[in-house]
This record gives structure tokens, C-alpha cells and sequence, in this order.
DNA sequence: CCAGTTACTATCATTTTGATACTTAGTCAA
DNA sequence: TTGACTAAGTATCAAAATGATAGTAACTGG
């Protein structure tokens, strides 16, 4: 799609980043600690040529960085930066939208801590009210 | 991307209903109240072909459904089902993740009850901990 | 020095998306 | 009762994105 659609929307701002199932499906990779290209490339059955390209739009917006991890030879695995661990909830969420509405034997997410089964919620901070219990406005 | 890459993972499969920027896009406009084809064609510039298709995927898929507003001339609009009324967080948070990450001069969102903007966040509603806060694991 | 590993790039076919024009079914006003 | 207008699309074709397959470059370890 176009470049600069609804310049002054969050959402589409933001879907200009991340807004793609590879380059969210890479993300959930490196959470899960698949940060090397070969790793994403046979965990995601991705080409190569889109896995690159991908690595660098998120790269070049800011969600993940590289770093090398080996110096002889040279290898660079992808981290996150605090704008991409900023995006787990969301992933969270989108996983728990997904055992809420669609069908299939889906994976759970699990507090490793107290090996409870997470239940996402999204609240705003200010009222204390879950989302989508009041009515909103964008402007 | 292919059909049916990781069938296992919540997050993969969220993404197969809508993880695709017209798509998300659509519903922001559907919250929005702006429910009819011409008004999302002109308000998305979005071609009237993949907005049909885009429209079919999202009323298969039971986030949105087809209703008919006027009987004479026939014409439908389309409102959201209860799966596509539980995406409203996820929206919302997407929106505030480009607050805090992208650069822009951006629309917020506010309680309408309140007029305060709100502060969008993930918890578990278990333990009550931010989402981000402690470890996760997928399984 | 030869096979193996990692991180890619090159090339080309296929698929998806986008632009523009057109259609269908109705309304409303003169 | 014709002619302009609206809403909700479809048809056609060009352009762009994606996918498949193969190949490269730099290094390692035996």
C-alpha cells in the first residue's frame, strides 16, 4: 500500500513498521530467542531475499538492531531495542485475540515465574477500565 | 505468505484473519463509525477491488458481518461482530506504541466519559504484572 | 584442501496490488 | 420519463511485491 496514508494516525503510523505478518512473525522469533538469520530463515520457512529485506526495514525503523556475536568470522545476530520489546504485549494480545475467536490447537502463553497461564488484558492506566468497556475518541 | 506456516502459534494464526494493514485499517474506520464501502474507499483511498476482497476476508473470517441499512435501494453496511469488538485493544495499543516510538504529530485517543487521553497498557489479569515486566514462554 | 556453516545476493516466475474505467440498481428533480 | 446522481460494486490490465531456486563470500574444522 501507499506510503504516507493517514499521516496523523497512530495505528497507521505504527502498522507502517510492523505492519506485516513476516516482519511480526520476526519479531516473535527473537523474543523467543531465534535472533540469527538462519534460524528465522528455517523456523519461519521464509526466502532469503524477503528475510533480509525485512531485517532491514525493522533495523532501519528502530525495533531491532544488530550486533555482532562472533568476530572471527564475522556473524550479526538481531536484537531488539526498547521500541521492539515495547511491542511483546501486542503480540500477546494478538495471540490471545486469536485463542478467543479462532479454532485450532494453539500453543499457550505462560508466566515462567509462576508457570500460571497469562491472561492478557488491556486497561488504561488512567480510569483503571479494561479497553473496549468505554467509549473512545480519536483526534 | 503461505497459508499454513506455523499452525501451532496464537500468533501466527490472529495474524491469518488480520495481519494486514487494509485490514486493520477497515476496522479502525468501522470503530470509527464509518461502516459503508464508499465511505472506507474515500476515507482509505483504498481501490474499490481490494477493498471488496479485503471486506470478504474480514466477514468470512466473523470480524465483521454485512448488514442491510436501507431496503430500498438495497444497500448493506458492515458492522463489527463480537471477534471484531475485541480487536479494539489491540488497536489501541497499537496507536500508542507509535506515540511512544515513531516520530509524527499524531491523533490520541481519549475517554470519552472522562475526556482524559488514555494511557493504554497490557497486564495479566492473573497476576496483575505488566505484560513486559516478567518472562514468558509459549508453549 | 575439501566439506560444512552462516549470511546473504541474483535471477526469474508467480501472485498480489493498484489504476482506470465501467456496470447495476436504485433515487430524485424537472 | 429523461437525465443527473449515488452507492456498491466488477472488469481489465499494468506495476509492484513475493516466492523458488541457485549461487556467492567468508570463514572453520578436520
Amino acid at each position: 500500500m501507499e506510503k504516507d496514508i493517514l499521516p496523523q494516525c497512530p495505528v497507521a503510523s505504527g502498522l507502517q513498521s510492523v505492519g506485516d505478518v513476516w516482519s511480526i512473525l520476526i519479531l516473535r522469533d527473537v523474543y523467543e530467542g531465534r535472533t540469527k538469520f538462519d534460524q528465522m530463515r528455517k523456523s519461519l520457512g521464509i526466502v532469503p531475499t524477503m528475510l533480509t529485506k525485512r531485517l532491514k526495514a525493522l533495523t532501519q525503523d528502530g525495533i531491532l538492531e544488530k550486533r555482532l556475536y562472533s568476530e572471527h568470522p564475522p556473524r550479526d545476530e538481531y536484537v531488539l531495542t526498547e521500541a521492539g520489546k515495547d511491542f511483546l504485549p501486542i503480540l500477546v494480545m494478538i495471540g490471545a485475540w486469536a485463542h478467543r475467536h479462532r479454532e485450532g490447537n494453539l500453543a499457550h502463553f505462560f508466566d515462567v515465574e509462576s508457570g500460571a497461564e497469562i491472561k492478557p488484558i488491556a486497561i488504561d492506566e488512567v480510569t483503571g477500565a479494561k479497553l473496549g468497556t468505554r467509549a473512545i475518541r480519536l483526534s
